[in-house]
DNA sequence: TGAATTGTTATCGT
DNA sequence: AACGATAACAATTC
């Protein structure tokens, strides 16, 4: 559930917490989901200072003295939380930092499935990943360019990691809305004012659901506020916010998807 | 109770 | 062979 906006909520509200601060220890029995193991990365973590702590498209990353770096992915249930001297434990935590701060940083994880890296850089632990759609760089004509020579269904595709790097199910779907674009349409089949659209729609949502702290849909991630202005997903049976038509969900690459049939009519085959 | 939930990767088919 | 589609997987909640 954590996407862009809500890893983004996550760095802005632990950054201060953070930076400058030592890592005097690292606890974790999370063997499946730590890299490399828990000794090993506990080693190149302790002593080392905090740098800086940023987000680069689902993963938070922190960058510590010496260069390496620690990179944490939420995928769907993870969050992070402070453990404070004398507080009650929170529920699932998977791994904690000990600062010298006398905190320890906390990642949480009903599912377990997510994931920490200590690594070199972010390449040598997760590969390549497509731009920073905020970034000024990721212009409409570098969508466009992404998508040239693909023939994908366009949903799968924005979904792919290495294309865009941030977008996941609920903001894939509200972009696609505000583009008037059906979920299904094959992404050699867009018109260029339909990829210029596209790329509008893909800044403005993860910008304003920035602004709203993320996306509060359940139990996993708090303290959101932009369920309120979501204008497809999770509103099947509901009316269409522009046109009044009743929201219809499908599935599409095994998600379930939001669209809504008058604004975004479907692809022709 | 089992259906729903998600990003990633493995696998299958074209 | 490269790409696209699909299945599988992790584990928990309601």
């Amino acid at each position: 559930m954590p996407e862009l906006p809500e890893v983004e909520t996550f760095v802005r509200n632990f950054r201060p917490g953070l930076v400058g601060r030592r890592i005097v220890a690292f606890e974790s029995h999370w063997k499946r989901n730590v890299r490399p193991r828990e000794q090993v990365a506990a080693r190149a973590m302790r002593g080392k200072q905090i740098e800086a702590v940023n987000r680069r498209g689902k993963l938070i990353v922190l960058h510590l003295s010496g260069g390496k770096v620690v990179l944490i992915h939420l995928r769907m249930s993870g969050r992070l939380e402070w453990g404070e001297p004398g507080a009650a434990e929170p529920r699932h935590v998977r791994a904690a930092w000990r600062l010298d701060s006398g905190r320890r940083l906390l990642l949480c994880d009903a599912r377990k499935f997510g994931r920490i890296w200590v690594a070199d850089d972010i390449a040598a632990a997760v590969g390549t990943l497509g731009p920073e759609p905020l970034d000024p760089h990721f212009t409409a004509s570098a969508l466009a360019a992404r998508l040239a020579g693909r023939r994908r269904q366009i949903k799968p595709l924005l979904l792919d990691q290495s294309v865009v790097a941030g977008l996941g199910n609920i903001y894939t779907d509200e972009s696609l809305f505000y583009a008037r674009i059906h979920p299904l349409t094959r992404s050699d089949r867009l018109a260029p004012g339909q990829v210029r659209r596209l790329h509008a729609a893909i800044r403005r949502v993860l910008r304003t659901a920035i602004d709203r702290h993320g996306t509060t849909i359940d139990w996993i991630y708090p303290g959101g506020r932009m369920q309120r202005e979501l204008a497809v997903y999770g509103r099947a049976g509901e009316p269409c916010r522009r046109c009044g038509a009743l929201i219809v969900a499908l599935r599409v690459g095994q998600r379930g998807t939001h669209v809504c049939p008058r604004c975004q009519p479907a692809a022709e085959r």
